[in-house]
DNA sequence: AATGATGCCAACCGCCAATCA
DNA sequence: ATGATTGGCGGTTGGCATCAT
């Protein structure tokens, strides 16, 4: 399979590259308005341009798009950025998803020119969301067991997902799970929401063990799977960011002061990672936004439900912007 | 004012999975 | 069943703009 260079290069033809002119945008935008794209690979033919199908495809969903909104975000979309982040990895098509009108490639590019160094500045590794610098200390070590155990729901996540995936191939192969399948319908806030998405419920309901949320002190359950080695420990797995060990300084604290009037970045980090569920349109369950400062500290299992309740509910529906902030 | 460093972002590249023939 | 085609995704790059010296 040739993939992309397929997709692109046409050896009879010198298509052109490069930065798009205003005449080739005019051109490529009243096409789509008049016929749809169609097939990617004859628009550009069609429509009188020297470009691959490829380039016309990104430079429609990319930019000419009307649907997509340009400039600054918000810090509101920062933080939904950040947060998505450190559960999903770079999915940036998937991050875009909960963020509307914005294209991955915009994303992605705020991630690595901003978003990522200003974590690194503040010693936090922007891959995993961890401390770079461990210190010794309990509540150091307590910190870097719950993000473990962030990574391990994510692979938990990851393996759902290929799960269901299959169940869902098999569905369709065997018509008596097709026939289970198609009657009754799934539930609304199933069907509406994004398919891969919605793993996450399915795995909440189905998979997490029953003490995940429960306040008992002590028990211990493994993620029974064929595949999966994952053992999740009732004792750690709240709060998979303890707010309190990110420190003090905010994620846009003096040190990289954003110069602003350009953007006000002045929360907390621990607000970025655990709070302010009432900015996504999602009942106030936490007993702290982003504008109560200081913030309370998430370490009790009751607010790690309602944290882990907070991303499931992001991730699984689109998301709104909040009124104002 | 000149020059080098850094930031930013549009666009490209290569890979992969789904679909088609 | 198989190979070719297509579209989508994430990583990377090139070039322009801005900043610092």
């Amino acid at each position: 399979m040739v993939g992309g260079k397929a997709n692109c290069i046409d050896p009879k033809a010198e298509l052109k590259k490069g930065p798009w002119s205003r005449e080739e945008d005019q051109k490529l935008l009243t096409y789509i308005e008049q016929h749809g794209h169609g097939s990617w690979r004859t628009l550009p033919t069609k429509a009188g341009l020297e470009r691959c199908g490829k380039s016309c495809r990104l430079r429609w969903t990319n930019y000419l798009r009307p649907d997509i909104k340009r400039g600054k975000f918000s810090n509101y979309e920062e933080k939904t950025i950040i947060r998505l982040h450190a559960l999903l990895g770079n999915r940036w098509s998937v991050i875009a998803a909960h963020l509307p009108k914005r294209t991955d490639n915009e994303i992605k590019n705020y991630w690595n020119t901003r978003l990522k160094k200003r974590l690194t500045r503040m010693g936090i590794d922007p891959a995993t969301h961890k401390l770079k610098n461990s210190t010794t200390g309990s509540a150091k070590s307590r910190q870097h067991a719950e993000l473990s155990h962030m990574a391990q729901w994510e692979a938990a996540r990851l393996e759902a997902e290929r799960r269901l995936a299959l169940e869902s191939k098999l569905m369709y192969k065997v018509p008596f799970l097709h026939k289970l399948a198609s009657s009754p319908p799934p539930p609304r806030h199933m069907a509406a929401a994004p398919p891969c998405l919605d793993v996450l419920k399915v795995w909440q309901s189905s998979a997490i063990p029953s003490c995940f949320f429960s306040s008992a002190a002590s028990c211990s359950s493994s993620l029974e799977s064929p595949t999966s080695t994952l053992n999740f420990s009732c004792n750690s797995l709240p709060a998979p960011v303890a707010a309190s060990d990110y420190g003090a300084c905010g994620v846009g604290c003096a040190a990289e002061e954003e110069e602003e009037g350009k953007m006000d970045f002045s929360y907390p980090l621990d607000a970025v990672y655990t709070s302010s569920f009432e900015d996504c349109g999602l009942p106030d369950f936490a007993p702290f936004s982003q504008d109560s400062d200081p913030l309370p500290l998430v370490g009790e299992f009751e607010d790690s439900k309602n944290y882990w309740n907070y991303l499931l509910n992001l991730v699984s529906s689109p998301m709104m912007e909040p009124p104002t902030l």
